[in-house]
DNA sequence: AAGTCTATCAACCGCATCGAC
DNA sequence: TGTCGATGCGGTTGATAGACT
């Protein structure tokens, strides 16, 4: 007889949120922060088990979650590192700022795998229109979905994409205090985070410059060559489409160079511990 | 118009991992 | 060193809504 899950208690809700649990849980986080998922449910006021709780807030409510579609640039992204790393959905999504596991997730169980199978494979310089092709079928089906999402941010369509650098480590427990967001609106983008963790260096988009990134992607050049020290921003985001496009370019190249690389085959404990260091 | 099919994604489940003791 | 509890992660499920017949 195995176990019984843990929302399996007497008197516990399961399925959907309710916006007024969705708020109680925002309210709690506001308060107190992050943690202790045991007994948050039991001092919000919350019908829910912690774990469920913990679930709503890092894949829903989480003031940086990303809204709106995937762009082609992040599927580009998630591509390659699927490639590279297997189905780690949580380190995938740590590259990803504001986009979840979950998230990430969904989209290849979705959209990308059957871009797969079907031997689509983006190339892999930057394009922005590297979006692969696709039946008239699947593309009436993404019309529709954008459609249907509730998620959708109609800002943060057709607009540029918004580059953030990838991020050095999972996404740390959030303090409220520290960023401030607010629910409901795309602060994904807000432009920068303070970034002291670990001791790292932060930077701004005011000195932010190609050095700066290939420093800054530093984590991954000691996949290659073993001796760059990084300078790691938690996010950053770039306001000037034309900058952040260049380094999107050479975002793209240098994980390029590492996935295609003949001399180097890294291995997953490589990344992670890249990650980490 | 109604029934069926299909895609999507939020939520759940169970196992793994980590840290405290 | 082993145990236990908390948390994280990845696979899976199920509700929903649009497309199709």
């Amino acid at each position: 007889m195995g176990r019984s899950p843990c929302c399996a208690k007497v008197g516990l809700h399961r399925g959907p949120w309710t916006a007024k649990e969705d708020e109680l849980l925002v309210q709690y986080i506001q308060s107190h922060g992050e943690g202790n998922w045991k007994l948050l449910p039991k001092q919000a006021g919350l019908l829910r088990c912690g774990k469920s709780c913990r679930l709503r807030w890092m894949n829903y409510l989480r003031p940086d979650i990303k809204r709106g579609n995937i762009t082609p640039e992040e599927e580009d992204l998630v591509t390659r590192l699927h490639g590279l790393l297997g189905n780690r959905w949580s380190l995938i999504a740590g590259r990803l700022p504001g986009r979840t596991d979950n998230e990430i997730k969904n989209y290849w169980n979705s959209h990308l795998s059957k871009k797969i199978n079907n031997k689509v494979i983006p190339l892999p310089k930057f394009t922005s229109k590297s979006v692969s092709k696709t039946s008239k079928k699947n593309n009436n089906k993404k019309i529709v979905n954008q459609k249907k999402s509730k998620k959708i941010d109609h800002k943060t369509i057709n607009t540029e994409t918004k580059i953030h650098f990838p991020r050095p480590v999972r996404i740390s427990s959030f303090r409220w205090e520290e960023s401030r967001p607010s629910i409901g609106t795309n602060s994904g983008s807000h432009s920068i985070e303070e970034s002291e963790i670990m001791g790292r260096e932060s930077v701004t988009p005011d000195n932010a410059s190609d050095d700066f990134l290939w420093s800054d992607l530093g984590d991954l050049n000691v996949l290659v060559d073993d001796m760059e020290v990084p300078h790691v921003v938690n996010c950053v985001t770039l306001e000037d489409p034309f900058e952040a496009n260049i380094m999107l370019e050479n975002l793209y190249e240098e994980y390029s160079r590492l996935l295609f690389s003949e001399e180097y085959h890294p291995t997953i404990d490589d990344f992670t511990d890249s990650l980490f260091a």
